[in-house]
DNA sequence: CCGATTCTGGACCGTTCGGTCCAATTGTTC
DNA sequence: GAACAATTGGACCGAACGGTCCAGAATCGG
């Protein structure tokens, strides 16, 4: 052997990832992803094959990363009830932090791709069912544990905090301030009583 | 005087709409538009003058057809609790009707073009608080005619619904079943009471 | 030093993009 | 029929697009 790869393609994928994310997929051009990856055309194309594979891979790298660390959260071994309330308080958070909203990968791919890229579309249905249901499951613990009211399903519940999770991050995408967007969470969380 | 105008600008302005609607604005190119317009490209700048004032223009098409009709029936003469039902129920139905969800046009631009054009960005900004409003002022009459809970603020409750009906768009365009939709809209409606 | 392997930069390709321009046609009014 | 306005189709533009290819530099093990 010689040479060994100067370049880790997780690392690299988390560059294209950010571009993405921030641009969406057409106005991303090779260009900026070269640029922000630090890799050679020759490079590129020899790793990743093409620029519609690599949003693929952004999409699942998304997928074990932000997604995995929202699941983690819902997951975790906090009560159901405070998870619930941290996820919804990080995204208050990101939103005051950033005032330049990149939202959701996920809701962004959707809304891009939706209807032309069959791909695209069945990972974002799959990674958007994997979060609602991790939020079904931390309403059902919650139940369970006794913080979270019984009085509604756990999948509808569940479902609807997803929802409401979407909705803020288009608010917040679209420049609504953070006290706009904590109205919205209030009521959410008191829907858990 | 000769020759008269052949076209009407507000109807051709719906046709470019219906195709920004369905594909973005950079995934629809000029002969997109100019098809589904059914104007020649000397006509199209003639009227328009470039491809993003015709999508500027687009964006106030909405607002004064597809927004203001939402608005409309918030603000009628129906019971105000009927009217938010009658608003979901709309998006139930076109959920139902037709997989291939466009979802909401303000949302579509707020991830596509939300951080690099300020001009849509505005445009964007002031037909969601426009909606937002016109929801708030709704749960207001409600509460006033008392088919609405006055236990909460008539703003944060407006607020909140709207950011409902926009995290329902997405999940309509990521592809969820109208059955899962109905769930949320459930929830938000006993929010009434 | 040699051969194998990795990676780079850039030339090159065909296509499409948004946009400009104009000669020609069509319809209208006087 | 002349004058005028609206509209057309298409030639044309430069730039950018995604993608291919390859000569050569760099870096390792033997």
């Amino acid at each position: 052997m010689a040479r060994p790869k100067e370049f880790d393609t997780q690392e690299v994928l988390d560059q294209a990832l950010q571009v993405f994310w921030s641009k969406g997929y057409e106005a991303s051009s090779l260009t900026d992803l070269l640029g922000a990856m630090g890799l050679s055309k020759s490079s590129f194309y020899e790793t990743f094959g093409s620029k519609h594979e690599l949003y693929l891979a952004a999409l699942d790298r998304y997928r074990d990363t932000e997604s995995a660390g929202l699941i983690a959260v819902l997951e975790g071994p906090t009560p159901a009830r405070q998870a619930i309330e941290a996820v919804f308080g990080r995204l208050i958070d990101a939103a005051r932090a950033n005032g330049g909203q990149r939202g959701c990968f996920l809701n962004n791919c959707a809304t891009e791709l939706g209807g032309q890229d069959a791909q695209a579309a069945g990972r974002v249905a799959r990674g958007m069912a994997r979060i609602e249901q991790a939020f079904a499951r931390a309403v059902a613990r919650g139940q369970a544990a006794g913080d979270v009211s019984s009085e509604r399903g756990a999948d509808a519940l569940g479902r609807t905090l997803y929802c409401i999770l979407l909705g803020l991050t288009v608010m917040a995408k679209a420049g609504r301030d953070a006290e706009a967007m904590e109205d919205v969470v209030r009521f959410a969380l008191e829907a858990l009583d």
